[in-house]
DNA sequence: CTGATAAGTCAGCAC
DNA sequence: GTGCTGACTTATCAG
């Protein structure tokens, strides 16, 4: 059975290019405008090297974030389609069963008419050809 | 519109650590066996970090095939729900048409015993009780 | 070890 | 620049 606690990846983001700016947090740069990010740099005075992996490091921390709604959405529309079927399947059950109540109701009027038929025919009176079969 | 062709990844291999043995393509390597493959290294006299490299390029281009496949797999899992649904809905259709007809069966017959019934009625034939109603 | 899969990285496309 | 997605790498799990 797998497990349902998969631990959190080692240190994910150590491989990154080592943030320039140990004050801002990957979610403080991720969720910052350009405008402000680029105020915040220049007002540091980092060298162009440093703005530009900070540039990358964003960029990469978005990625990782479209990748996450990447996969949920994936397993949204997988569970939409399982949920459509399940809900075609017992609209089905239901048809049928409509199907069947019907199939007998049409015998058992079928029995009837013949029924009545016969009797029509017992005390000899000719029907019509109309009425005559069924 | 997303274009049909996507270029290859610009070489994919570069990052791997550099193959000792130019000898060995990718794919000889992902085929041979470890027993085959650990003979090959001995006879060749690699060195022990060689060695380590060489089994971890084959992991990962194992692991490269194993991602495919799992991505295959996922595309072909979603075809088949909605290849099922599809179906669902055709057979759908073909019960819903059989329900009508049904339907209009059961109509036309009661129409249909309603007649005679008026007509024994109309000869005033006194109906059994069982035969009087519908 | 082998195979599968979740999460993350990167390339490339569309807007 | 932003968001998405295919392909790839890595970590981890099951067998």
């Amino acid at each position: 059975m797998p497990q349902e606690i998969k631990r959190e990846r080692k240190s994910t983001q150590a491989p990154l290019s080592p943030c320039p700016i140990p004050d801002i947090s990957d979610d403080e740069l991720v969720s910052i405008t350009v405008r402000d990010l680029n105020r915040t740099l220049k007002m540091r005075g980092l060298t162009r090297e440093e703005i530009v992996r900070m540039k990358q490091r964003r960029r990469t921390l978005k990625n990782r974030g479209y990748a996450a709604s990447c996969r949920i959405k994936r397993i949204e529309q997988k569970d939409e389609l399982e949920t459509e079927k399940s809900q075609e399947w017992r609209d089905m059950e239901v048809t049928h069963e409509e199907t069947g109540r019907l199939q007998e109701e049409v015998d058992s009027l079928r029995h009837k008419y013949e029924a009545l038929r016969k009797f029509a025919i017992s005390k000899k009176i000719p029907l019509p050809p109309e009425l005559d079969v069924l």
